[in-house]
DNA sequence: TTTTCAATGTCGGAT
DNA sequence: ATCCGACGTTGAAAA
């Protein structure tokens, strides 16, 4: 840890080149020049600034998740002194960016040495959930089979595909939140794909998340259209590990 | 500014319930582990928190423009010695959401008050994109005349509703992007609600975007819908110039 | 409050 | 590299 209070602009420069590829984080009156696929200005304010060791610079306000200007991974960052600021600039190519913070005044700077091998585990995911019905179709129906997940057509990817215990092709469209409208015209468009590519087929369209709103409904009923409300089981991966570890323990195998 | 370098826990704990509604800027090794719309689990690694005043919370490793866990705005926070660690509690409802964050140990805590009246001026967005057509329809098509934008139907919002040069009415729907899949199942929904309420109505319908892959304009296509591939400018003249003038003057020959 | 859609979206995966 | 879709998307504006 190292860090510098109230430094002059030319000492906050050095300590900020010192830094090297380290974590850096600075808080100071700057103003803010974003120019790439959109354009920017935000006047000189007091604001807390972190560049990572990718690149990603982060400009944050007092409030909100969202960086108020940034650059993403893979930007380059220089630090110089101009016209009496602290000038650090941000220049990505593809596509071609570049945000320029001019510093008045440094009130804080300070870098790190992060030692971190956390990786972030997830589950609840639209893939999570489609795992858990390919394991078990039956939550959906009875004798459901699931022959193929992430099956392109032509009118995009189809989540789920298979057959029901008659041997009727189901098209299966799975969202992780409550389904909305634009929900039902995606599984519509993959129904209608199917039908012409497969004259005459007979086949049955599906939706499937956890909350379904009367009106989407109404707008799957409307088109022959099905849905299930399936909540799934939030557990992550090591978890499992961790049950089946306890229950191999405790004597008995599998 | 207010600070602690390496504190006991303790120290820190005191020192967080201190620093009120100010920015509160943790450096520490911890464990996140968030329960919510889904589940995570972050296992102990050296991190950068922030706490805003308006209650957003953000860890971030030292790659990424993404914090890896997070709470939004509006979180209850909260404070604890537990089980030898300095527990910070995140809590939220609607939806009802908890991120539980335990430090092992801390290298830095710090809080500011920062003063910034500074509000962020963008250009380059949709809206503006809008305007642009808005004011030389011809860019699409010569005799395009624009009667109304952000025309409300059922389906949701047209970004532009005019009349080629033969009176057939046209839908136009706009991306300040690349144009997806999704845009034309927006667009085609227009067209149908249009036509539902007009009953034997001839329509077009047109896409306006900066690029239009492929597979799009195939989608495009096989609906009977239309494309045009417009970049918009940033900004005037004297601005452009301005900044080519920075471009050079800050950056490196060629 | 709920719904809808833009965003400098970001990010990861597949082609 | 381009393309495509999910995201604990976030955020704002309109209904």
């Amino acid at each position: 840890v190292s860090f510098l209070l109230a430094p002059s602009l030319a000492d906050a420069c050095d300590f900020a080149k010192s830094a090297g590829r380290r974590l850096l984080v600075i808080v100071g009156c700057c103003r803010v020049d974003y120019r790439g696929r959109a354009k920017s200005l935000l006047d000189f304010g007091e604001r807390l600034v972190i560049i990572k060791r990718d690149g990603s610079v982060l400009v944050h306000q007092e409030e909100g998740r969202e960086p108020v200007n940034w650059q993403p991974p893979n930007t380059r960052v220089r630090y110089s002194l101009k016209n009496g600021f602290l000038v650090l600039e941000a220049v990505r190519s593809h596509p071609r960016e570049r945000m320029t913070l001019e510093f008045q005044s440094v009130k804080m700077i300070s870098f790190f040495n992060l030692q971190d091998q956390g990786r972030l585990q997830v589950t609840g995911m639209e893939a999570n959930i489609v795992e858990q019905i390919m394991e078990n179709p039956g939550v959906l129906e009875p004798g459901l089979k699931i022959v193929a997940t992430q099956k392109s057509t032509r009118s995009g990817v189809i989540d789920l595909f298979g057959f029901d215990s008659r041997g009727t092709p189901v098209v299966i469209e799975v969202k992780r939140s409550r389904a909305s409208p634009s929900a039902v015209s995606q599984l519509e468009a993959y129904i209608l794909d199917f039908k012409h590519r497969n004259r005459h087929a007979r086949v049955r369209g599906m939706l499937c998340a956890p909350q379904i709103p009367r009106m989407v409904r109404t707008l799957l009923a409307n088109r022959g259209l099905e849905w299930r409300e399936f909540k799934p089981i939030l557990e992550l991966t090591d978890e499992k590990q961790t049950t089946l570890d306890r229950w191999t323990e405790h004597g008995r195998t599998k």
